[in-house]
DNA sequence: TTTTATTTTGAACGATGTTCATTATGTTTG
DNA sequence: CAAACATAATGAACATCGTTCAAAATAAAA
């Protein structure tokens, strides 16, 4: 079977070569300016081509979105090794922070746009797997800082949350514009002492 | 001058007219969902006829976004009477959070969508003073609080900003449908229980 | 009544996501 | 090698979107 082999493996590099221009030009485009006709024209194959891949737009969108995660997964991983929980707590955020503000359409595609979560729902898949590891690896280490002496009086489930919230909101209001306009301040320079300030608040013991 | 007195007020009318129904489209079928030939539809006129009031979308949009923060800023401006200042920091918040769960495409509008940005930077608005506004008030609430004794160590500005985002991102990740897929909670329960948490947190001194 | 000004209209344009009969290419078989 | 078959690629065509603008309808003025 070696042609079915050969053919099999030609198709899923097809696969990725559209996965990977989709890729290209929604970090150069945005994500909004990246249609099927640019992905076509980027990879030098028809409209048709990229359908027969993929079945429409939010499934491409939701394997970059998987791809998104994969990657700040593998940097959230390298941090395990830090053993005082709350210096593990303060670089995941940081390392989040940062992969939102270097990856700024990425970012909104993982945690602000409706189409990944539109192909989870219309596609049966229950969960939402890639989220769910993320947010595990942060509460367990929220539940390391709290049987270290941190957070005194919460609950863990909430506090998870809202630490997420606090980091995801500054990063959110960052991309979509808000920060400028509503502080008057510097949005790169206000973004750094807001997370100090933040773990600030947080590691109070 | 009767004449010209009343076509004035016949065109405000119609033009209000347009935006009410706006409004009210895209608070039952959502922003994306609402089209100018829908909104020319509901007040029975025809598609052109919108564009000689509002010269394209995103000056509708803007101004519903403003009718949303002038709401917003009504029910803000209610608590400015709560004396202690950690409670009105409380009040504030949950007033955010209610009025975003219960406008939610209202509140998508005002502080995730790129269209209101867009206008404003496209007209030569140099500031976003509704926005502006809004924060100001939260920073003059923090101001008070720290003034008695809350949040020590803390940098106003940055804190501010922080204590908005973290409120803001739990808003958003509940619109934006990450709630449940991440954490497995119950979003409604959750949103009460991490608002609280996140107050504990604040109110340390 | 005729002329002028204003308001409304909807066909038309370009761009989007998507579909599918047709064409082109590659593989197998007699 | 040629004919039959299978697979892959194509791009015109469709519906919908925001938007424009010459033409038609209506109102005001002369």
């Amino acid at each position: 079977m070696g042609i079915a082999e050969r053919k099999a493996k030609e198709k899923e590099e097809l696969k990725a070569l559209i996965l990977s221009a989709a890729k290209k030009l929604f970090a150069e485009k945005g994500i909004e300016e990246t249609t099927i006709r640019s992905i076509a024209r980027e990879i030098e194959y028809s409209v048709g081509t990229v359908y027969v891949y993929y079945k429409d737009k939010t499934e491409i969108l939701h394997e970059l979105h998987q791809q998104g995660f994969a990657q700040l997964g593998g940097e959230m991983r390298s941090l395990f090794n830090v053993s005082d929980p709350m210096e593990r707590l303060k670089a995941i955020g940081r390392t989040y922070m940062n992969f939102a503000l270097e990856n700024t359409q990425m970012y909104d595609l993982m945690f602000n746009m409706k189409a990944p979560m539109e192909f989870i729902k219309a596609n049966e898949e229950k969960t939402w797997k890639e989220g769910h590891g993320t947010f595990d690896a942060l509460r367990n280490t929220v539940k390391d800082c709290i049987d270290h002496g941190y957070f005194k009086g919460h609950q863990l489930e909430p506090l998870s949350f809202a630490i997420w919230s606090s980091v995801h909101g500054m990063c959110s209001l960052y991309i979509r514009d808000r920060v400028k306009a509503a502080t008057g301040q510097e949005p790169d320079e206000l973004m750094g002492s807001a997370y100090e300030d933040l773990m600030l608040l947080f590691s109070r013991k």
